[in-house]
DNA sequence: CGCGGAAGTTGCTGCTGTCAACATAAGTCC
DNA sequence: GGACTTATGTTGACAGCAGCAACTTCCGCG
């Protein structure tokens, strides 16, 4: 009989399995990167047995996928809280700081994002959760173009081009590419590249 | 005895493995990506035992930067080639397209480029090669300074960014993440953002 | 000729992902 | 309340992998 006085007693039954494996998930992918993560370990952290996860994972892929998802909520948020306050172009520009930002601070979950294939219909709600936040970023753009502080032309078009561009100094940071080897470096030159891109 | 008529009928001894194995491990890496990439396969590939491998590279990490080195190389070369007798910005702009166009053609060689943590000092080869990539990137970058086709300012800092847009513009296609699905779209949008860009 | 080292091989350990069979808990209907 | 069903975890197995150790074959050099 379980001891009701402390629920967490080891039941036989987690409650919550599907939540604690993600959340052992993306703690391990922060500590060993996406090819350290191991399926077992996940569930070690989590205590449970290493079959456990596949009552709420396809496979080791899916569970990847779902760390994937979490991570662009996370960023998608950063993004939105990034310069509240400021004009339309400075919270774009602000935004792709906390986009290179995030990706400097949680450099494996970032890499679980961008480097697997995550084929869309394969995984939708990842698949979702990417396009939740370039619509973040498009309506950053969007703002702009309806405040005359960048040209008009294709909003979508636009978008892609700023995200290319912060996209590409995190990968080349996190790939060790750049030459700058502080955080503060890095988003420096980020912010600068930003100020003298037109974003037509 | 070996049948001196076909010298390559099974020597004991390879004679010469370790290009037979980095040869290998390209065409499997292009099969299957890196993380379909295994020793044990690349050896079966280049005809061996599976421990073989391990008289020319330290582990599998130092047959992937081989490969990775031998990438660099080959887009040292696209690069170089591309636009011969164009002006300076356009060589720029053709070497950013041929960029591109490689990362599209060969994701998954362009992938073990970028996506594994090649520290510098454990792996000089690779960084040396990775290197002369950008530095033929700085070259025509310089050209066109000298021409006056470019604003001035650190060509450093130019080429940093307009490889940062190329590298982006690649990761997020190979990634999925763009919208046009063809080669050719995303070559011609490489080419439109590259064309409103200031390369300041 | 002999011998030392380089190049390849076989065999092993411990790890992984995944499948199959089983055990336990939680509902659900009578 | 009791039996049946279903969701959830567990144990045990298999094949494939990286890497280590011990062995074998070959080449060059004295």
């Amino acid at each position: 009989m379980a001891d009701k006085t402390t629920p967490a007693a080891r039941p036989y039954h987690h409650g919550n399995l599907k939540q604690a494996l993600l959340d052992a998930a993306v703690e391990l992918i922060a500590d060993t990167g996406p090819r350290g993560f191991t399926l077992r370990e996940a569930a070690r952290r989590a205590g449970v047995s290493h079959n456990a996860p596949y009552r709420h994972f396809r496979d080791r892929d899916d569970l990847l996928a779902a760390v994937a998802t979490d991570g662009f909520d996370r960023l998608t948020r950063a993004m939105a809280r990034a310069g509240p306050k400021a004009s339309p172009l400075d919270r774009l520009r602000h935004s792709g700081i906390a986009y290179v930002d995030f990706a400097l601070r949680w450099p494996q979950h970032f890499a679980a994002m961008f480097d697997a294939p995550w084929d869309k219909p394969e995984y939708p709600e990842c698949a979702a959760a990417s396009r939740r936040c370039f619509e973040t970023l498009l309506g950053f753009v969007c703002d702009c173009q309806a405040a005359n502080q960048i040209p008009g032309g294709d909003p979508e078009r636009a978008a892609y081009h700023a995200w290319a561009l912060v996209h590409g100094i995190a990968k080349l940071a996190n790939a060790g590419q750049l030459p700058w080897h502080s955080k503060a470096e890095v988003l420096r030159f980020c912010a600068f590249t930003m100020g003298e891109d037109r974003w037509g």
